[in-house]
DNA sequence: TCTGAAAATATTGTCGACAATCTTGATCAG
DNA sequence: CTGATCAAGATTGTCGACAATATTTTCAGA
């Protein structure tokens, strides 16, 4: 038997998804500092397994810590959020490729029937980006697992993808092309189920790569409207 | 003014640290318990700072822990290292890309140096496989640092170089191909100073790829001399 | 002798208190 | 009035003690 939260047995544990939660929605904002004394009253534990708390989030990082002065939830820089994209771009290439390798026929159709939810929810334009934001990171998670390497689900789902979540709330920034999107998460999927290693990688780099040029384009008209600087 | 050490004015820090090395040269063995009240006593510091250090290295996925039981230090199974070249492999390959796109030209003489000095000691037998085991980690990590990417800098220099160093201590398996492999640094840092990204992208990947299949091969003739299955 | 359960032991988890450090605000010299 | 210095307050860092859980040992019964 198995119970529901196996690994949530203790305070620290307990506490620490409950403030990655709070972070990656919002809120606790970005840049704020974490008051040990306030977070404690706030869960009704002691200053003990909320620093554990803490020091499990500074090494996934989720906040920032500078001794004696305390911890500060990270705070994306556009530069950063470029640089997780290129992380993204060559983690997710080769999960993509070993997914086309190691994915079961099973994972496939389930993958595939999810995309379908997809374009259903777009099509009725009820999927208000909102969906679309979820289900985005549903379809690369699912790609992540069916690569079978623990390593890149590590880093992928503990390290980046909260990073990527709390900038998506942050900014309510959703993929801003649903369609388009929606049309290159087909086509990686007919790769994969073709078997197509070297296709399914190439695919899911141009897919995220085109994302990151959308938000570096987008950032490019936001901040200098009438720059002459390519830098 | 700077200190040497700004950032280790905490015990849990300071602490934090020794035990990383511990671990990676083995003083703290693979697989291993972490008694709490023994480590406290031998760093002559209270359980709570140690806590703090220990939570720490779970989150940088050194040690793992069970509730109520314990912490142990990661014992990587050849699985585990395989998809830990795997993820070289798409990291460092982008490393290698934005490299040859934002490393300055002093980089680029000053690694050339390395790899001069490297070659002399290959030449000269006298450097053991010891040197051009860590030699090879700093060519990697100066191609990381090139690519002026903070984000790859922390996957790979936090996450990952730690346990290829504590395998490889592990093990004492050196590259085991010290000419080839040279050589094909050589490659690579030529591909970087011609900036070509696309180029050198490709002889990273190789480059570590060959070094994935020169430990699937050796554990393949080591597990099962005689076998006929190929899983 | 072997098996199972229960007690004893040791370890981990949690808490409150104290010490060290940083931040803030007030006071005073220029 | 401005700036710096110093003190008061608040926050973080550290510690020892107690509670909860897991492991080991022991002992009784078959």
């Amino acid at each position: 038997m198995v119970p529901l939260e196996p690994e949530t047995r203790t305070l620290a544990d307990r506490v620490c998804r409950q403030i990655v939660t709070a972070i990656v929605k919002g809120e606790i904002p970005p840049g704020q500092k974490i008051s040990e004394p306030e977070l404690a009253r706030t869960y009704g534990i002691s200053r003990g397994p909320l620093r554990e708390a803490i020091r499990r989030l500074e090494g996934w990082r989720l906040v920032e810590r500078k001794a004696h002065v305390g911890a500060r939830v990270v705070q994306l820089s556009t530069r950063e959020l470029i640089e997780i994209y290129r992380v993204r771009e060559a983690l997710e290439g080769m999960a993509c490729r070993l997914a086309a390798k190691n994915m079961t026929d099973e994972e496939i159709a389930s993958l595939k029937q999810l995309l379908d939810e997809h374009e259903a929810s777009v099509d009725q334009r009820e999927g208000r980006s909102y969906f679309q934001k979820e289900g985005d990171l549903d379809f690369h998670y699912r790609i992540v697992q069916g690569s079978k390497n623990a390593k890149l689900l590590e880093l992928l789902g503990d390290d980046l993808y909260h990073l990527v979540r709390m900038y998506r709330y942050q900014f309510s920034v959703s993929s801003s092309r649903p369609k388009r999107a929606l049309k290159e998460h087909r086509q990686i999927i007919d790769a994969i189920e073709s078997r197509d290693e070297e296709l399914a990688e190439m695919l899911m780099r141009r897919h995220i790569s085109a994302a990151r040029r959308n938000i570096e384009a987008k950032l490019d008209t936001e901040t200098k409207p009438e720059g002459d600087k390519h830098g």
